[in-house]
DNA sequence: CTGAAAGCGCTTACAG
DNA sequence: CTGAAAGCGCTTACAG
């Protein structure tokens, strides 16, 4: 944060809000408990409130639950920002995320908050540029200036091994959710995309179809390279192979769909089913297909891969592999966040993708 | 926060954390610069610096100058937890929203961003059950908790006026995103999605459409009252008015879109064209047009109102009122924030809807 | 098992 | 225009 930065927050904070507070009589009423109040309601020092709070083994059971009914009492909650300060830590989770699809972000993000709900622990949502060489930098300054608790980062951004070096050398808690391990189970969401691909080769060579095309993602992005992997492998249980000259590159876009599936479709062999590693890009080949006079799953059957809701709305209805993506949100949070509420962690944090078939298959 | 949840966070914080940390020469080598730091090479008490950070004018131009220097020599940034104990305020800025569609929700976030972007404010989302009689103190207690420097709502929250009376008992800033003024203007961002509904209606109107259905949001919306009426009076322009018996309620989502297309085209008098109070609907009248086998738009023409990308994708791509939902978190999130370095915020704050033809209204 | 002192990194209130 | 003291609400380090 630079001074002039600096100037931009003060104003307003050091003029406006405080006078208006100086000047509100309530305030002094509405006052919330602190631990001093807890303290002195129960007689004891503020160091053993304290430790009541952080559930500290030695406190006498009786002091403990005095404490603990003048807490009930009154309603008190420790203020997060003076925790803060003591502790260095904040009780901020943050989300950093850098994907092409909002929707996708957005149900990791639900997820994570289901996790949150009741915790104590906010989510700070931060968009970054994986392409760009500032953002170590950035991130940096961001984590410590807040001093993050931890963070949760989605593919691509899980990816990163300099911003994992970085939250390492730091010391700042991470899960990472990724179509594959990638580092130790305990910062670990996996997905196993190429599993659900394989699902889809085998659905599609059992359909009989043999020249099936694919549609990938930019090859910086591991899903991309794990959902082809796990298609050949689908494929070659079946003695089928993928004929490089079906295989067209894409960018996990809807336009790119459309020009990948265009290309597709001009040729004289045109393949008989496409695989695509995104529904954003299979929508563009239902597009193309329209366009070519071609029927879905007539002329040609469509098979996607789920990060948004799309495969239902289209016609006919899209067959995906369906990624359980706010679940994964929901694990990556649970692992971050301290809860004893909960039953135990699973030993394994992974979820397991799903074929749907719908009519686009045939 | 009762005392449970209090234990939940305590274990790690006081016990794995600052073992690990205190076990780190490196802690002390990378202590990041403080205020007292910087007064001292400054050769000025720490007050001065705080001027200094806080613009105060009281500062000679000269000190100034220096304790600038060492600002951007040390890259001292000021610890946003210590500045937010000492001003009872932090520089949070929580989103607050409880919208069918986190579609919609994502794109208001992406703007809202936009505007933090570098101002040195962090943005928390925050999910409320706008039906559940606790969301109020939840809300109270979150809003104390994190002494938040200021909140978005938008719509339907935006609409909660007992939320707001608690903001303003809490004294904290808002911004309110709604279909019509409802607050004071720095208060409020307008989306007028009145005037995009009567723009759809002018537009089926031309092209000679006289049977026009309708299929409402909860009336509980006030986008939907709001919607409904600026198409009523659109057609009306035309000489128009809306047959009850045309008039479907749905959900705003997907397959209440379904469900009201089913009863409209089941009708020996269909309609023509079908008004869709938003997308995710539109898209479920494509389905039930394609069920009942009726072709879009030679048999019925569909115009919806665009909270998500769908309408592109459908075939035939689909004419929709354009919300520029971004562009209204943007603003949201730069009247919350101060900023000089961005020119005056406009009178005005508001946007306009956008109709965009495309092949579905034929 | 419990507490008084010092400190986290800032700001306010008061002097000068 | 500048600073020393006290304070924000918590925790750590040290005694007992």
């Amino acid at each position: 944060m630079n001074a002039q930065q600096l100037k931009d927050i003060a104003p307003v904070a050091d003029q406006t809000l405080d006078k208006k507070r100086r000047g509100r009589a309530a305030d002094i009423d509405r006052r919330r408990y602190t631990i001093n109040d807890v303290a002195r309601m129960a007689g004891v020092s503020k160091k053993t409130v304290s430790r009541v709070i952080n559930e500290s083994p030695f406190v006498k059971e009786e002091t403990r639950k005095a404490v603990l009914e003048i807490i009930r009492e009154t309603g008190y909650a420790p203020d997060p920002q003076a925790r803060g300060l003591a502790f260095r830590r904040s009780f901020l989770v943050g989300l950093i995320y850098d994907n092409p699809n909002p929707q996708h972000t957005v149900s990791h993000q639900q997820g994570i908050l289901d996790a949150l709900q009741g915790s104590g622990f906010e989510l700070v949502v931060r968009p970054i540029d994986r392409t760009s060489p500032k953002r170590l930098d950035e991130m940096r300054a961001f984590i410590e200036r807040q001093k993050l608790f931890g963070v949760v980062l989605p593919s691509p951004v899980s990816e990163d091994e300099a911003l994992v070096a970085l939250l390492k050398e730091l010391d700042c808690r991470y899960v990472r959710i990724a179509s594959v391990p990638m580092d130790e189970a305990a910062q670990m969401v996996v997905s196993h995309d190429g599993r659900g691909a394989a699902d889809a080769a085998r659905h599609l060579a059992e359909r009989g179809h043999k020249r099936i095309a694919l549609i990938s993602g930019p090859n910086s992005f591991r899903s991309s390279v794990e959902r082809r992997k796990g298609f050949e492998a689908g494929l070659a249980e079946k003695g089928l192979s993928l004929d490089p000259a079906l295989v067209k590159p894409g960018g996990y876009t809807y336009e790119s769909g459309i020009a990948a599936a265009r290309a597709l479709f001009a040729r004289k062999d045109r393949p008989t089913a496409v695989f695509c590693l995104n529904d954003e890009m299979a929508a563009g080949v239902y597009t193309a297909a329209r366009e070519a006079g071609l029927r879905i799953p007539e002329d040609v059957s469509v098979v996607g891969v789920s990060v948004t809701t799309i495969a239902a709305r289209l016609w006919p209805p899209m067959t995906t592999v369906r990624l359980p993506l706010r679940d994964m949100g929901r694990m990556a949070g649970e692992m971050l966040v301290p809860n004893p509420l909960r039953e135990k962690t699973p030993d394994a944090h992974e979820v397991q993708p799903e074929l749907i078939v719908r009519a686009s298959t045939g």
